[in-house]
DNA sequence: TTGCTTATTCGCATGATTTGCAGATTAGGT
DNA sequence: ACCTAATCTGCAAATCATGCGAATAAGCAA
């Protein structure tokens, strides 16, 4: 995703207006890592800004990711998050605590489909399950978030 | 998954009962490589066993699931699709008509995390998205099945 | 076969997530 | 300051899935 600077060009080069909630949301999401839901944004952007509505929040994002902007993935029928990371990349989900990685990947291309040999992919996706570096560490799980995140 | 018959006897050893609802949802699941949500399997009972209640499949396919013999894949946020192939193995979703397809892949053991270098996967799943021979095919294309299934 | 016990089925209510709709509000230009 | 279209908001509703309790039926024993 853009910056929430080249976010207000774009919307007003397309005639689109720059609104305090579109604002709020554009930083929100800028340059975040943690693929939130609508519910976490809406969470969070309501401790900005007391009295936003979900449906707004919903709207928004729909609409960054209609324009291109924003990426969305769902993993193990949860709820759809939200990704502003808009280069060629994957995910790597936590069981424990549900967080979820971008990572990115060696040798991709060396994978193929064996059977059938009949499938044209135009895009792979990769998911791993395992255990993040904080989890995976004794220590200091003291302020270890818990598994909200719906994994 | 196993058998209906290896099912029914696992189900009675287990103390369990063997019901017609349970019979048939054995029989509709087995080698089934549609990879049917909850609904289309409803939908396929109802035909052969009127009366038979959504709840019941939802409970058998639950029931299923947490005995390891069934699957569960979901895609792009849609409904949750169960796949009675416990193999190792990946999905290709032809964006033409949602068909899922069950894949084996070559060489994903290549494959590898180059960032972060802190996560450890124990599992890792791959989609592959594209057009499926079919739907790539432009003859016969007469009785090609729509895209009802939400990808 | 009959009856008993307990698992199962069924229908309905409820929860979670997301979208549709319509009226109130506001951004941005005149 | 005013106009108008875009936007926001709250609520209803759609979809998918699960909880719950009453009715039903499978499996066993006599």
């Amino acid at each position: 995703m853009r910056s929430p600077e080249q976010l207000v060009e774009r919307f007003r080069s397309e005639g689109l207006k720059i609104t305090p909630q579109r604002q709020l949301l554009f930083s929100l999401l800028h340059e975040n890592a943690e693929h939130p839901t609508a519910e976490a944004l809406y969470t969070t952007a309501s401790a900005q800004m007391p009295g936003i509505s979900l449906r707004t929040v919903y709207q928004t994002l729909t609409d960054l990711t209609e324009m291109g902007e924003l990426g969305q993935v769902t993993f193990d029928g949860g709820a759809v998050r939200f990704d502003p990371n808009l280069t060629d990349h994957h995910h790597a989900v936590c069981d424990e605590c549900g967080a979820i990685a971008d990572v990115s990947i060696d040798h991709l291309d060396a994978v193929s489909i064996s059977e059938p040999n009949d499938f044209s992919p135009s895009s792979t996706s990769v998911v791993f399950h395992g255990t993040c570096a904080r989890c995976a560490t004794p220590t200091n799980n003291l302020d270890k978030p818990t598994n909200n995140q719906t994994i």
